[in-house]
DNA sequence: ACTCTTGGATAGTCTCGCTATCCCAAGGAA
DNA sequence: TTCCTTGGGATAGCGAGACTATCCAAGAGT
């Protein structure tokens, strides 16, 4: 198909999709001649992965590459190739390492890791940028006074060990290495925004059930 | 405190500060005379939390005036006022009525409330923000391929009501109808990025200890 | 009294994600 | 062949959002 019908198929504009093309976000079709590409399923498949990443995850257009890239290099193992993918999105600014909160923090979290028997990811924890987002986020939680220690936060990384389990497990019905690593960020960005929904959904249907509509 | 004390003991600068009163973010502080306010210690609470909202949370500075405004508003009741406070926090886009995905993945979102029996949150469907983004979510999954149904979500769900319960009991432990509110806003806000970090984390740990590091 | 700082107002800056325009080479119809 | 439309590449511009730099007048500090 031509670039016109990759556009009206996906909803995308022209320009939209060339500029995608531009920063690399989208491999260049197959040259017909001077003035003709020719783009595949694949190409639509890949551009519906990118405006979601894009609009639903608001993942910044030059991180979106970096994460393609590793869905796409398939020179790696599947750890480091689905990790690779993962450390790629967030990327939140350095904590500052002075800051009493962020070292509370750092060191509350580390006990979390111990405790939860999490050794890979404790082993990890001065490379991971999630381990990083982690820390930042209970940093400022501390510092707006909330008492987020390890055994407040225990309960709740159980359950999301055990969601990101079911989504293994659901990854896992995937052929190909590939789709697996997709899949593995498509959940990532995608799922999150389901479970934030459901998570305040949830808040909304209990507190309507403790107080009532008042 | 002055301006300067503000600034130097939030880490804001001071022209930012400036901004976020102009912006009705912050109220004005007490004015002493013709180039003097004074600030409190309530100031700087609120302004390590527009912090939050803003740096954290990813929220845009107009959407954090709302959510703030219904803080502060204390002439509603409490699921009322806590739901205010929710619903002005994430504002997605309407979505496409037309477009099949979006009503496929409603019809899946209110089979999944009614399997859950949270009959309120399905009553109130056609209003709630939170309800739309969930659908949009859902549908943006669907249409990359991901075959999302009301029997995948509802274990998801159980385990978001679980954590939206423990929150609550926290919630609980505060006084003032005030901190509850704020105290649901900083858990809806902050206590997200923990929870997807936690999440990330999760995915790490497991996929290290099924796959190992390869 | 004289300088320095403060707070308020205004306009500018920077980034990001597009989007509109221009140009040229094919290809099709006359 | 000739003209006219269309597709694709390159470039510059736009609009929103979150600051940020500058200016100014009125007190405060010494």
């Amino acid at each position: 198909m031509r670039l016109a019908e990759l556009s009206e198929r996906s909803g995308v504009s022209t320009a939209t999709i060339k500029y995608y093309l531009r920063e690399g976000l989208l491999p260049p079709g197959r040259r017909v001649n001077a003035t003709t590409a020719d783009y595949d399923e694949e190409h639509l498949r890949r551009l519906r992965l990118v405006r979601a990443l894009i609009q639903v995850g608001g993942i910044p257009v030059a991180r979106a590459r970096e994460v393609l890239s590793h869905i796409d290099d398939d020179s790696l193992g599947r750890t480091i190739r689905l990790g690779a993918a993962l450390w790629a999105l967030p990327q939140e600014p350095e904590p500052d390492e002075d800051d009493p909160d962020v070292v509370a923090a750092a060191a509350e979290v580390d006990r979390l890791l111990e405790t939860l028997g999490w050794e890979t990811s404790r082993e990890l924890s001065s490379l991971s940028p999630v381990h990083r987002s982690l820390v930042v986020a209970v940093a400022t939680l501390r510092r707006l006074g909330y008492p987020w220690d390890a055994e407040l936060m225990a309960p709740y990384a159980g359950l999301m060990h055990q969601v990101a389990s079911r989504q293994l497990d659901f990854m896992e019905t995937y052929d190909s290495l590939k789709e697996q690593v997709e899949v593995a960020v498509a959940s990532a960005v995608l799922f999150e925004p389901v479970l934030r929904a459901l998570h305040r959904l949830a808040q909304e249907e209990e507190s309507a059930r403790r107080y009532g509509i008042e």
